[in-house]
DNA sequence: TTTAGGG
DNA sequence: CCCTAAA
């Protein structure tokens, strides 16, 4: 087998039994009914994310020795043994990405691949073709089997706790001199990846927490954070021919099974550290609409049954279901996803750049000190897209001088991101897969901690004064942190109560400081919010509740105001994160709680689609679940119901002009096909009906006969 | 559970 | 993507 290497989730090494909670027909078919349970693994993805690793690396698909369920695949000519061999100049991986809007002041300010990591070693398994022929578009199967996907790669990443990292760099001193305080937020983990053969990798964390930030911290992690692996080696090469019973396609090709990286696996490259033991009772299962609409994105009730979640299996749910290399372990994986933004994403990010770089004049010093931008600030908040980025850039400053400190955060630094591209994928995708996840791992519910000479300064009521803070020998000291946000209620979150402005003697906690994300439509895409709602909740398993319709009220926590000259004021920090607001627990309750999450939109990829067009080619339509079960069977977010939408729109795609279609454009060789394929079908299955309805007739007739 | 279609 | 009637 290829690359199996997975990690398991482990505390500490303890590893849960494997307990089966889904039927067989929907371990099969990847749906499961959603529980609060399995919001456990969701937290994996925040921290993981937290954690996450840019790391590019490809693998040749695994392919299993079971082959395929699909009844209709027929004999299955060559197996799927895997070598071992390894392709290293295929491998691409990128370990450290320290541009990127760094030196914009983008909310990532730095992507810092920390550490020690270890990487899964990639095995490529040269698919086997079979000379099998299937009809008489066997030959062409072949060799467009291997052309097209023989290749498939697979990124396996892996994991580090790197939670800790999120440190920041903290510019402080009115004169512009910077210090660098780094944070290591709480933990340091170690973990070890096993890759036992073919099966499954462990991954196990010896956490040692680091003092300072938060091991004083109740809501983090136990000093045994857990962070998990994933590598998926999902890509299956056909190795069977078709023996659908049904004519095949023309040009028929062998099926390539999509790897589903694109979804959880992404994001799932990396776990979390849990925040605490009970919100993780992992299960196996995931990701299907079921569990959707328990987590109602809308209303996170939801959240307080992960409170009593148990910490029960880990390790060995996942071991099991690597084992099984079936959907157990795939569903599981699946949960972790983070939602991949497209376009809209994108617009986003260059808001953010610049909101951050220049616009965002809330966070300016020179402004904050003078306080006499308040409104401005408040406007953008509300309105401007680049205001939700205010973020992680974010300065805040502070006057020592006048009674004010003036302080410059100049960057937090997001750790690992794990990321997983076909070597094919355009720079495009690239950036916007580390946006997504750098989106992730913001919009995950990140609170803020301070730190004064590596101490961690919890009396939020606290004046800068009465903490030191204001003192200018200990600016270099002040460190913040970004951390899990397991408090329950961070702060006053409704739009309304937050206050403009921070008189010194402001109980107004820091936590405070990290702020929702501005209602900014185009910038935020309902999936991510969802999803990193999901995560938070997950996280904090605490009992939230949001109101999507209304959450997003920009919100600036604090600002300077000119009534308050003489206070020391906080200049306003911006949101910390983007999705953030949705999760923030808004104090009403919605009746609507019950209400079902809607998916994330996950946009087909090209791979995708030319996977579906070939299993459609082979199969026709009207067999979605074959179609699932042979192009699709590890991507489990998509369901044969997707796959038959995405046929329909792809249909119709084809059938309008390029100039109104939308999206990632599908090559147009692809819509080709669709169209021929779609009318082959057609006319297939028009065929089959006059069959059908001639049938009777004939047996009729021959009944009168006799 | 799957299909097939409308929304 | 969602929702559902039908099969």
């Amino acid at each position: 087998m290829v690359l199996q290497s997975r990690l398991d989730y482990g505390f500490n090494g303890y590893q849960v039994p494997y307990t089966p909670r889904a039927t067989r027909s929907a371990r099969r078919r990847g749906s499961f009914k959603k529980r609060a349970e399995d919001n456990k693994m969701c937290a994996f993805d925040l921290l993981a994310t937290v954690a996450g690793k840019l790391l590019l690396e490809k693998e040749s698909p695994p392919s299993s020795g079971n082959a395929s369920t699909d009844e209709d695949q027929g004999p299955v000519v060559g197996d799927t043994e895997t070598k071992e061999s390894q392709d290293e100049n295929k491998q691409l991986k990128v370990e450290k990405c320290d541009q990127g809007s760094c030196d914009r002041g983008f909310i990532v300010s730095e992507l810092v691949s920390q550490a020690h990591d270890q990487k899964f070693n990639l095995k490529e398994s040269p698919h086997h073709q079979d000379d099998a022929h299937f009809g008489f578009a066997s030959a062409i199967t072949t060799s467009d089997c291997s052309e097209g996907f023989g290749d498939q790669k697979q990124v396996f990443g892996k994991t580090e706790n790197e939670m800790g990292t999120l440190a920041s760099d903290v510019e402080v001193g009115p004169s512009g001199y910077r210090e660098y305080g780094d944070c290591k937020l709480e933990v340091e983990t170690k973990k070890i990846i096993k890759d036992e053969s073919n099966k499954s990798g462990d991954i196990q964390f010896g956490g040692n927490m680091a003092d300072g930030c938060s091991s004083d911290d109740p809501v983090v992690w136990d000093g045994k954070p857990s962070a998990l692996v994933s590598s998926d080696s999902s890509a299956k090469v056909p190795l069977c021919r078709d023996n659908s019973p049904h004519s095949s396609f023309p040009a028929t090709r062998d099926y390539v099974n999509v790897v589903s990286r694109d979804d959880d696996e992404n994001s799932s490259g990396c776990t979390h550290p849990s925040t605490t033991k009970k919100f993780f009772r992992s299960t196996p299962r995931i990701g299907d609409r079921r569990i959707r609409k328990i987590l109602a994105s809308k209303y996170w009730k939801v959240a307080p049954k992960l409170k009593d979640v148990t910490l029960s299996n880990t390790d060995g749910e996942l071991k099991a279901v690597y084992r099984n290399r079936n959907s157990y372990y795939r569903s599981l994986r699946s949960e972790r996803n983070f939602p991949i933004k497209k376009r809209r994403l994108f617009s986003a990010v260059s808001n953010y750049d610049e909101g951050i770089s220049g616009k965002n004049i809330c966070l300016s010093p020179e402004r904050g000190i003078d306080g006499d931008v308040p409104n401005l600030c408040h406007k953008m908040m509300h309105g401007a897209p680049g205001t939700s980025s205010s973020v992680a850039g974010s300065h805040s400053s502070f006057q020592s001088r006048n009674s004010h400190v003036k302080l410059r955060i100049k960057s937090f630094r997001v750790p690992e991101l794990f990321i997983e591209l076909p070597e094919t994928a355009t720079v495009g995708s690239l950036k916007r897969r580390v946006m997504e996840a750098v989106n992730a791992i913001l919009g995950g519910g990140l609170r803020v901690g301070v730190l004064l000479q590596g101490k961690k300064v919890r009396d939020d009521s606290k004046t800068l004064l009465q903490t030191g803070i204001a003192h200018d020998n200990e600016l270099d000291a002040l460190g913040f942190s970004l951390e899990p946000n397991t408090s329950q209620n961070p702060t006053p979150l409704c739009p309304g109560d937050s206050p403009r402005m921070l008189p010194c003697n402001s109980p107004q906690p820091l936590t405070s400081l990290v702020t929702r994300y501005p209602a900014a439509p185009a910038v935020v895409h309902q999936g991510t919010c969802d999803a990193a709602t999901e995560l938070l909740l997950a996280n904090i398993g605490n009992s939230i509740e949001s109101d999507h319709d209304s959450a997003p009220s920009p919100t600036t926590d604090m600002s300077i105001d000119k009534s308050t000259n003489d206070s020391k004021a906080l200049v306003a920090v911006p949101a910390i994160s983007l999705e953030a607001l949705s999760v923030v627990p808004v104090h009403r309750k919605s009746k609507r709680s019950e209400m079902v999450q809607r998916r994330i939109r996950r946009p087909f990829s090209v791979t995708e689609v030319e996977a579906l067009v070939q299993a459609v080619e082979k199969l026709g339509t009207g067999r979605w679940r074959d179609v699932k079960l042979r192009a699709f069977d590890n991507a489990k977010h998509r369901t044969y119901v997707d796959l038959k939408d995405k046929w329909k729109t792809l249909v119709h795609t084809a059938k309008i002009s390029p100039q109104q279609r939308r999206g990632e454009p599908v090559p147009q060789e692809l819509l080709d096909r669709v169209l021929t394929a779609h009318a082959f079908w057609s006319q297939q299955q028009a065929k089959q009906q006059l069959k059908q309805q001639q049938q009777p007739q004939q047996q009729l007739e021959t009944c009168l006969l006799l």
